[in-house]
DNA sequence: AACTGTGAAGTTTTTCACAGCC
DNA sequence: GGCTGTGAAAAACTTCACAGTT
């Protein structure tokens, strides 16, 4: 992950600055208004130590005695996050994954927005999918442009991934959310996140016994 | 992520593992047949160093002057990590997510394979997904045992994760991929992975500038 | 000539432990 | 009494640099 130009925090206490979040949301779903380090801690399986430490980098959050009060701690990693705004979010590739990500419906309340929908098959633009229609191929750099759009989520074929990746950034997009289980060759200032399922449970069979 | 009992093996190590793997299926698909640690450091934005460091915990896999045989690191890979074999993997949930998941044709060349499909909605229950019947909620414990089934894929709604995953964890399951926004609460001893594409998208927008 | 495997050095990250505050 | 924020200490991780091998 390139840390292009922001500041000298460092990239791990970034990454875990959403997991905080989600847990606030949690905490704040169930009603309560106010946590610890501590009890963060405890649900995460981090050290409250860490936490302390990782919110101490963006000034005081806390109250000595008390703890955080939620809603102010959102508030502030929402805006620390960049996500105290609505992101538009381009969508490229519809089939079975692609439409299921176009139908979940936890992206609106956490900071995103899916604004257009891409696919190279005749078959499937003119589509309706959600709100939108789907869109080919070679409008894709025009409506980026016009709309100002920095971020994708990229759920093609493996094959056709980089390609389409390459195209996005020449499109003017910064930061792809790549689905496909390949490693994206990008410039540097283009940030990349990666969602590989079987990386997933890869990780985990090396714990199992047998 | 807990190291139950195994080895001394850092789980940074552990988790880079099946990027390398991911990283050599790639170039195995090319017919490309040898490759090295700083090509293949290259190609993932990390130090050729480094991947010699994590390979060296696992024995020689390398031969001096040349580089790596893919086939041959791959098939290493795929012992350390336990996926020399294929793993049945139940899948909770068949929404939209769930859908998708069982018709996504990554999971079965890469060690793994859907063995049964639950959902607690009756409207669901005996619909046909691929090659399987979906069961109700009540016949997962059975079956997980029956099948001695050890990994599963959790695509329930938020409000109801933490509850199937004490289910789970009851039945005999010891390793969770939880595609809920939630952080679950588990024993010691039961692997957790999240796959949570806000949190992604989220550690992006730090870095977009305005 | 090219590349691995690896101790040692260097850097980053985490934890400790406590002063200060509610 | 309980909790934060934070320097200092400890631990973990990465990089360096090179001997050894093909």
């Amino acid at each position: 992950m390139a840390s292009n130009g922001h500041d000298n925090i460092p990239d791990i206490v970034i990454g875990r600055l959403p997991i905080y979040l989600r847990a606030l949301n949690r905490l704040a779903d169930d009603g309560q208004e106010i946590t610890s380090s501590h009890e963060l801690g405890q649900r995460l399986g981090i050290s409250s130590a860490q936490i302390r430490k990782d919110l101490s980098h963006f000034g005081g959050f806390g109250k000595q005695g008390t703890g955080y009060q939620i809603e102010y701690l959102q508030e502030k990693l929402r805006k620390v996050l960049n996500i105290d705004r609505e992101w538009e979010v381009a969508l490229i590739g519809v089939g079975d994954l692609g439409k299921a990500i176009a139908h979940y419906r936890g992206f609106a309340d956490r900071g995103f927005h899916i604004a257009c929908l891409f696919d190279s098959d005749p078959a499937k633009v003119g589509q309706e999918i959600g709100d939108y229609t789907v869109q080919p191929m070679a409008a894709l750099q025009q409506a980026i442009q016009d709309k100002g759009i920095r971020l994708a989520m990229l759920a093609v074929p493996v094959q056709h991934a980089q390609e389409v990746a390459n195209t996005l950034v020449e499109s003017g997009i910064t930061g792809i959310l790549n689905y496909a289980p390949i490693n994206l060759t990008v410039p540097k200032h283009i940030q990349v996140q990666y969602i590989d399922p079987v990386v997933g449970l890869q990780r985990m069979t090396y714990y199992l016994e047998d």
